[in-house]
DNA sequence: TATATTTAAATTGTATACAAGTTAAATATA
DNA sequence: TATATTTAACTTGTATACAATTTAAATATA
């Protein structure tokens, strides 16, 4: 088996691939890839702890501490208080974050189209359907 | 559109699950999952520019630079003058890197079926290629 | 030939990514 | 209730990942 062939070098190469792409997309709000990510979670879904939020997306404690870290840094979202649990934080976007997740949501399904301009409607579908499978 | 349906997402997503599960399986052998990578590419091709290595397997050339420095370091690879141009390098497998590497040759193909089994082999083959269209 | 430009690696700095361990609070159990 | 266990977030340390810069050598051009 060629190792261009082998499933881990493929995924590895196209989440890189994508998440370039989408940096560059984001750059001019000043965010990163994966806080874009994290920003358009917490639209549809806000004021959830960081183990909610880390379990939806598939994202380790600490990289989501980091992650929050500087979103709450430049502005775009709090930690707060949960009255629930003590231990547990809420992760809520601020106004100023609102109104940049909502720019990135007006972008982001174009830019999904654009990057798979290489595959049909019914390739980019299956794509979709055989990553959720492996995942 | 939901974000669990954004491509950089899933992509990323399942870039992620890949290396996981890729670097349980090389654990074993001291190495995480993109050096393994990196050994299974000099085992096709040896004695390659860093520069070449990168263009290959799409790294960047700072990103290859600490990956090369640290294989070099448990002894797996060196780094050989390139008699054709003082700037390059030369990067070679090591007896003991060849002897590693053998090694996880002979699983790579088996953890790529296991890695995917919940997909047909037909499904794989589609993926597979879908993935190369996109990249 | 002398100078300018380009190029291959390496370096620096920031941001994931994740394993392992810590801390404080919640929950279970004696 | 007192103690043990579990849990959420954070911390620490190592390894990608990549933009931007630096260094030294190769190549192009005046």
């Amino acid at each position: 088996m060629e190792t261009q062939d082998c499933i881990f070098f493929q995924l590895s190469r196209a989440g890189r691939s994508g998440a370039r792409y989408w940096h560059k997309k984001v750059a001019k709000f000043g965010l990163t890839s994966a806080q874009a990510l994290v920003l358009l979670f917490l639209l549809e879904e806000d004021q959830v702890t960081s183990k909610y939020l880390g379990e939806k997306i598939e994202f380790d404690s600490a990289t989501l501490t980091g992650l929050i870290d500087r979103l709450a840094k430049i502005g775009l979202l709090e930690r707060r208080n949960n009255p629930n649990d003590r231990r547990a934080i809420l992760v809520c976007l601020t106004q100023q974050g609102h109104k940049t997740v909502n720019q990135i949501k007006n972008i982001v399904e174009n830019e999904n189209k654009a990057f798979l301009s290489n595959l049909t409607k019914e390739e980019g579908l299956i794509l979709r359907s055989l990553l959720k499978k492996i995942c």
